[in-house]
DNA sequence: TATAATCCGACAATTCCTATCGGAAATATC
DNA sequence: GATATTTCCGATAGGAATTGTCGGATTATA
């Protein structure tokens, strides 16, 4: 229905990639650009987002890297997605009061509300799938697709 | 959590000014355009785009103009968003198999399910208010506006 | 015929998203 | 310590999507 940025996917698949290797001591960005095929430049940017919002924790330095903060199946899609919205994410293009309106300041209240559940919708769905779940998911397109091969 | 063009609140709030005034006659889109601030021009993209969709009837020739197709009542912001998005919005960006390497796809599959369950999501809840609800939130809104004056 | 309105395609302007870059700071290893 | 490695951070380029404008064709009314 909405667009969903590309940087969510990133994020995803990079903490997914992390989840698989969990406990195994940090990975590079580098590593996780590789082999998830994100730019390795833009990944950066992207985990440090993930590390501000309390998704990841980061090693500085030589042998460093990233590593998540809680067990796979505690980190919902929604932290991950929060996290790279820095929690603000107004919504409203402008608020700041600038040329708008009386009338652009009714019509905001007018709508909040659904906008409000719109967004509570997708929170709740996002907060229900897991990077375990994820993991599932995985294991489980990786063992159909074995099959598919004579076909 | 998701970004909601403005191109959606411009056709809700048109749509709502023809519902405010459903039953008498067509409305130009010129004069929507000025009573809800819209860019009269942009505007008629948003208004033939509501009418490809089905939402809206459109009346050519002088003395021409827009009608809700339907009451109030029975226009759900659901029909208004899908009549934008010309009920394509295929969510991966060029799913068009060229530099898509199969890691491309897999992810892909890997997310599938839960992007068209955060559809759905939004889909309910935007089928759940209907221009009439807006209206009532409108009058509410009228009445609670007075009071504040002696603050 | 004159006027008023939608229709339609093209395109300009702007904003947002994606991506890259250079170098600073921190850390492990030798 | 010196060096190599890696995250951190700000700046900014590039590109795509969104937003907005324009000219004129078409359709209808009077």
């Amino acid at each position: 229905m909405f667009k969903i940025p590309l940087k969510v996917r990133y994020a995803i698949f990079a903490t997914l990639d992390l989840a698989l290797r969990y406990g195994e001591g940090p990975i590079q960005a580098k590593v996780i650009a590789r082999r998830q095929s994100i730019p390795a430049r833009f990944l950066e940017q992207v985990l440090h987002a993930l590390k501000q919002g309390g998704v990841v924790e980061s090693l500085r330095g030589s042998q460093g890297g990233y590593v998540l903060r809680r067990p796979p199946a505690q980190v919902s899609l929604v932290s991950i997605v929060e996290a790279l919205n820095g929690s603000a994410e107004s919504n409203v293009p402008d608020a700041g009061m600038n040329g708008h309106s009386l009338r652009a300041i009714q019509q905001e209240s007018l709508l909040s509300t659904t906008w409000e559940r719109v967004r509570q919708a997708e929170r709740e769905v996002l907060q229900s799938v897991t990077l375990e779940t994820l993991i599932e998911q995985h294991r489980q397109i990786e063992q159909t697709r074995a099959p598919m091969y004579h076909i």
